[in-house]
DNA sequence: TCAAGTTAGTTTAGGCCTAAAATAGTTTTC
DNA sequence: GAAAACTATTTTAGGCCTAAACTAACTTGA
């Protein structure tokens, strides 16, 4: 194959993260977006060809797992910040490879309520643990004061965030 | 239209950025895709509606303006950190609105070279001013020392990701 | 009651993105 | 100089994602 298709795959984006110029706030937000990309990148091939399996359908097996008695379309659209439509298309596929199941809301029959099978559970155990080494792995070399520190600031930013609207 | 179709525009994704459990650095991860996400949703939504363009064709632009001898697909590739079949799709629409040109490559005719016309010239600049704005927005809330600090903290797990493979 | 309005979910059209295959041009090596 | 290897780019198939239109079911209120 044309090895050049596929950017290299943990290395950061050069002129994304711009060196020393324009203003602050720009060259925070650019250095935040280029490490997020790239570890999620990192995790999207690690899921791809680890497990078979996506990022996305990752997040649905983790709420799913944190709601034992199942999630609505609607409640999973939500949770994650995905369109509606969008959960269909991952839940369908989950069902097709029994991962998941779809039972009747006895008290809306518009909505059905999908839980994770035992199959789902299990498989979700392992993509968990993949999923926390590799996170690991990528913080390795940032201490635990840095991590801390580091949430919290992110804390800030995401209350700033809230009060903002459209710009 | 439905609008639960579309998740609220400014909110964070409170499933995904789980409260205080599990392990640090999953907690920090989860917080920074969680604020990195609501943001370049936001860009997105605003490129869209206040100019009708998108984040990547801005992302192509930029990259443009920065170099006014050009870039190859190739070049534009690595340095936007996408493959190179993406960059010939959003090149081929800023071309089909004028806004950028190809030329041919004198030294590889293989390669064509891509440049930002005026008319792209001139509609970057205004792109990248209302962008600047955006970001001044969500980032207003944070004092200017707490955005050096997180500077220097994303500087931090930068390193420690390039020191890292792929788990 | 029953029409109007609301809500849950699916479908559709279209942009973004990737990996892999295909095309075309360039370089290397014998 | 020609075959082999390599490189730049495009094409294709397929997953992710959204907004908007649509269907079906629930709720409200006169």
């Amino acid at each position: 194959m044309d090895d050049k298709t596929r950017p290299a795959s943990i290395s950061m984006p050069e002129k994304l993260d711009g060196g020393a110029s324009g203003p602050m706030d720009v060259r925070v937000w650019l250095r935040m977006l280029s490490c997020t990309m790239t570890i999620e990148k990192m995790l999207r091939r690690n899921f791809q060809d680890q497990f078979n399996t996506t990022l996305p359908r990752f997040d649905v097996m983790a709420s799913l797992n944190r709601h034992p008695d199942g999630q609505t379309m609607g409640q999973l659209s939500r949770a994650l910040l995905v369109s509606n439509g969008n959960v269909t298309a991952i839940v369908r596929q989950l069902q097709e490879q029994g991962l998941v199941e779809a039972r009747a809301d006895p008290e809306d029959r518009r909505s059905s309520i999908v839980v994770l099978s035992a199959a789902g559970k299990a498989q979700f155990d392992q993509l968990a643990a993949a999923h926390h080494r590799w996170i690991a792995g990528v913080f390795a070399e940032v201490g635990v004061e840095d991590q801390t520190q580091l949430y919290g600031l992110l804390a800030t930013l995401k209350a700033s965030i809230a009060g903002k609207g459209q710009g």
